[in-house]
DNA sequence: GCATAAGTGATAGTAATACTATTATATTTG
DNA sequence: CAAATATAATAGTATTACTATCACTTATGC
């Protein structure tokens, strides 16, 4: 799997940048560098002058690749659900039970990024940190209808077709396949984040549980 | 109950404004008009001075209530959830059968609002908006750990902790109320953005449903 | 090998943001 | 009526989020 995921390049809708990143040594220091980045000092206080000076590179410069810091976190978001959606495509595909693809599916989505896998200049277990901090902040804006038209969002919404669709294999007569694959994406994060910061408010990191057990739990108690 | 609640003053964390708002006309011109304000413009593009503009006052006047527009937020978040505890306390107390209670507890904090009830100068049903498309910037910052310990989303955790009692009043034996109980507050937000702007991916507005449907068929389906 | 284009860095500049400080004036309260 | 408090007006600062220009370097095409 590894040799196959670095080997296949991970596509981003275009118009989210202005100049390909990945086309670049500049632009790769960009994106390895603004993960580390707004993973230590935040989206909010996160800027193009700061991530200029350590990388050694002038602020303009960095424009030329992206307009702004919103399309910087839109390329970041984007990239982790494209990365995602490979991993949840080749992990599950040889499984035959609709039963087991789905548990297994809802592993893949729900588990915190633990191992840097792919080995490039993008450290996944730094930037899943970020999709569970920063991920809520691409959609909760007011241009969030254009830009959804314009396709910034469709890895995360194939995913959770994916899924839906997985949940509908194990029971069809269930009446609410989308949004339960909606809530498990959602969740997942969610949950994650209250156990670093709001422990009272969630069951995961008591005994062992993860938000996978909790998510594998609910959805199979709802289906049968 | 409009009676009771118009009586009563919702408490938020004194340390989260500088003044009172509620204690002067200004103050409460100032909460009026941020919750159209940022309705109208998002909570990215609103301002002090925009609204010093817009209610005819100074925006250092503003100042001095709050210290920022992120405790704005603080208060208005804080605000909306300590008026639905309110809700959530008042309309389940009379409820014997814990199964009755806590599917009336579901209905109330997944409902979205669509009548402005306690005839304030809050507009709660501009406020909900408020809280479906900005509740999550309020504790996705840097500074969540140390606001959490000023109790700034203590109304917020009751909630919870109040669902979280009802489910395991329900099915004593379910190993994560808690977790069911925020992602149940947590859910029924995101599916209300969804259908408002991801309808690809929620079922609710399919058919009538609605979050409150579809959260109601999914905790009694894993309860029983 | 040379011209052209493309990429980068440096500098400067602009409008707006997110505040703080000061002072004058108006209003409330004791 | 005096004292305290609240508000408005103005000014000022550091930073942000960009845009524009120009010089310099490096790659590419013929």
């Amino acid at each position: 799997m590894k040799n196959l995921l670095s080997n296949l390049k991970i596509t981003v809708p275009e118009k989210i940048y202005k100049k390909d990143p990945e086309t670049s040594d500049l632009g790769r220091r960009i994106l390895e560098h603004s993960i580390l980045l707004i993973d230590e000092i935040g989206f909010e206080a996160f800027t193009f002058k700061k991530l200029g000076q350590r990388i050694g590179s002038n602020e303009s410069s960095i424009y030329r690749y992206f307009e702004s810091k919103h399309n910087l976190l839109l390329y970041l978001t984007s990239w982790y659900w494209a990365w995602l959606e490979y991993q949840l495509v080749l992990e599950t595909y040889g499984i035959g039970r609709a039963e087991d693809k789905l548990r297994r599916a809802i592993e893949i989505v729900t588990r915190r990024v633990k191992q840097d896998i792919s080995y490039t200049f993008i450290n996944e277990v730094v930037l899943y940190r970020i999709i569970v901090n920063e991920n809520s902040k691409s959609f909760l804006t007011k241009e969030v209808d254009q830009e959804n038209k314009d396709g910034y969002f469709s890895a995360y919404k194939r995913i959770v077709t994916r899924l839906k669709d997985m949940i509908h294999a194990v029971d069809p007569k269930y009446v609410h396949p989308t949004s339960l694959a909606s809530t498990i994406m959602e969740g997942a994060l969610h949950q994650q984040f209250l156990r670093d910061h709001f422990k009272s408010i969630t069951d995961c990191d008591k005994n062992e549980v993860t938000p996978k057990d909790f998510f594998t739990n609910l959805v199979f108690k709802v289906l049968s």
